[in-house]
DNA sequence: AATGAATGAGCCTTCATTCAT
DNA sequence: GATGAATGAAGGCTCATTCAT
């Protein structure tokens, strides 16, 4: 009996780990529904009960992809803190969106995370708790605090909380997607047009940051702020599409 | 189903018109393969056949749907356009993005629009096309020139096209979504608040353009641009998540 | 009121009409199961309902056609014994089978009864009885007729009833079948291919009922089984060309 | 369903085989389309989905049973050759009537073979061209040798080809249809019946080939050919239902 | 009299899951 | 432990028929 049968547990683990390789693939390209889990056990060369022979269901095999995306993550996470240490806190900054966009764009093996994620905002799954609290918080957090001490804040002001936003915004919006794609087709993602981009993207905050700079730093404002104003008194029409 | 059963003399394409109504709340709740043709009846109080009659099929209603968003959008577009009449190009971009998330953030009717747009971009159909050709691009290419001519670049200029790409972004970010509900749960949307919003996506936005402002227009470059090359120095380990 | 109305009971009449027209030939061509009462309206520029209205249902409109194929072959029945009328017994076999031939493969009004018969054929529906007892019977009883009188036999004699079952077969199988268009898809069907088609087979059918022939008819062998020999050494004398 | 619980070992390949089986038997009563995958499922004990697990869909199902067809149409080919073996080219053809015969009308499993030919026929589906080059085409040609040879023509030589028709037509024609059932209810299929069938069918096509033979053979052309011309001048009306 | 709209049954297919070796 | 086979619940779609003008 013992000698007739194949590789021992080594096998097993083998196959597993083929599921969440494949399931982590698939489930970015075209989400959770999207998936059929005969396609992940066909792409893994395992049979069809393996789903829930090791994960329970589709859902825990999902959930187990989350994981590893989270773990992946917090890596990433360390990496964008590191690479910034030693520099100034503008440098931190301009390295922190220049390695995210790299982590997001690059055709790295990490790429998959990021395309989950994406989803994961689309048809939230009961996996996105998680990923908001182990992944999202911490760079949320890191870089409020780099630019409330830019603007002379506190990490947690609305003008800080709006710039965070909007940093994050333009580097997820920079992901392949199918708007663009159609806008723009020749949109380029060699790692120069990478640095290109990155480089526009702190440029910009920067200048936002400049722009609503605290005046207790020692800046006087430069007006950006207060010419906003004007427009408010002009009467426009709403809510109605 | 409906307690108040209907006016009988309602007969004439009212149906249809519940079929829409109906299929676009939730087409834009869930999506298009999220949704059942069995459910969008039930809510529409109708029978099954009823889409195949009046659409042909499951698609044909998402393309009318998709249609009818068209042409809201449309509007919308003309709207941003006549609310910046008269001001001066700073304050006609002031006005775009302010009526601009006006339209993507009111509770009004035109809301489930943009909710729709998004699931496009997560799970594309063949009705992007149509989406992009009819409502985005002309949005885009108005604010292509608003920018180009505050930058003094061309509508096609790479940085004029990050610009652009940048303020959507950020428009687009600030739709309730269930990573900021978590990160941010008191996010109010008020139209107080959304003018605050809307100010300092445009704040920003013009110090951005100041920062890129081409010399020809008699202004000195403030050197932003090149400040950001040092940091290209820095080594930065690149895939690795 | 009256003078809004459009035209009167002719419309009425014209659109039973065309509905009896469009049914017949899609019926012919893909059967009873394989044609959809919208196609049908649709072809006869009439409303879904007509069908309903007009032959109480499907099956209604079925049998109206199959009472006016069933007339058409009575009609077709006459001309085929007129034919013969004056010539000798022989004669009016081979007219028979040629005029059979040219209802049955020419292009013509009536090509479509003889496929929706063979529809029939396959797929029995309650139209059939009376098919059989209006259309076909004297068919072949003309047929028993005129080869028992041929054969000096009981037109009820099983030899009689096989040969009257053989030309039918040989007619009826000339008719196009997707089987025998792939065998040979060079197949004629020009009046003059028709006729050469006719005279084979009244030709083998004469040939096979000389062999047959009652010895009472100045034949001595009777042994019809064995004696396919001594028919072949049997100078039959045909009219002198 | 049924009474008698099916052995539990039975598993293997077990519902496939009952599928086919139940399918053939349905498919060849009813036709592709008039026979429900449900209705194939529960006569053969299995559940709705089993059809596409095995078979992909019902296509698959009877594209499947077109092949086994096909095989056993093949083997009775082979059969139709062996019996003939050793005699002279008559018997030939006399056994290959008599064993076809056999094989269309006898009570044994292949019955259905020929009513689904019959199918084929009225309703082609994309596995006739199947059909038709493997199992219909090869006995048409050994159909052909054995007549051309006796007529002393080419194998494709018209005359040929149309007696060959003939011969199939006749054959076919016995097969059990409703129209025949009709005209002649006390039609008999004993093995007896079935020999006086073949032997009737043999001495009808043998004498229609002795009228045919080419000259060549040392005979005269007894003008049979030509004899039936004169009935040309008779006038005949055509296409006139 | 005649129509556009509506109905419900039923069909083929897909899919996640479980069973029985 | 691991697999091929089997399951049942939907899902989208079609169709003959009927309803309400």
């Amino acid at each position: 009996m013992t000698g007739a049968s194949r590789a021992p547990a080594a096998s097993d683990q083998e196959t597993r780990r083929r599921l969440v390789e494949a399931a982590a693939r698939l489930f970015a390209e075209r989400g959770f529904r999207g998936v059929t889990v005969r396609e992940i056990c066909r792409e893994a060369g395992a049979n069809v009960a393996a789903v829930n022979y090791h994960f329970r269901n589709k859902m825990g095999l999902y959930l187990e992809v989350v994981r590893t995306a989270i773990e992946a993550m917090r890596d990433t996470s360390h990496a964008l803190r590191a690479a910034g240490q030693g520099g100034s806190t503008e440098d931190k900054l301009r390295v922190y969106i220049r390695v995210y966009l790299q982590r997001l764009l690059g055709q790295g093996r990490a790429s998959w995370i990021h395309a989950l994620m994406q989803r994961e905002m689309a048809d939230p799954t009961p996996a996105l708790d998680l990923i908001v609290d182990e992944a999202i918080r911490p760079r949320v957090d890191y870089l409020r605090a780099l630019v409330g001490e830019l603007m002379g804040r506190s990490p947690r002001d609305g003008r800080v909380t709006r710039l965070v936003a909007g940093i994050h915004a333009e580097c997820l919006f920079c992901q392949p997607n199918p708007v663009t794609a159609r806008l723009a087709p020749a949109f380029r993602r060699s790692p120069r047009h990478l640095d290109e981009i990155a480089d526009h993207i702190a440029l910009v905050a920067l200048a936002g940051i400049r722009a609503l700079r605290a005046p207790a730093r020692g800046r006087t404002d430069d007006g950006a702020g207060r010419s906003a104003r004007p427009v408010a008194r002009t009467r426009i029409p709403r809510r109605d599409p």
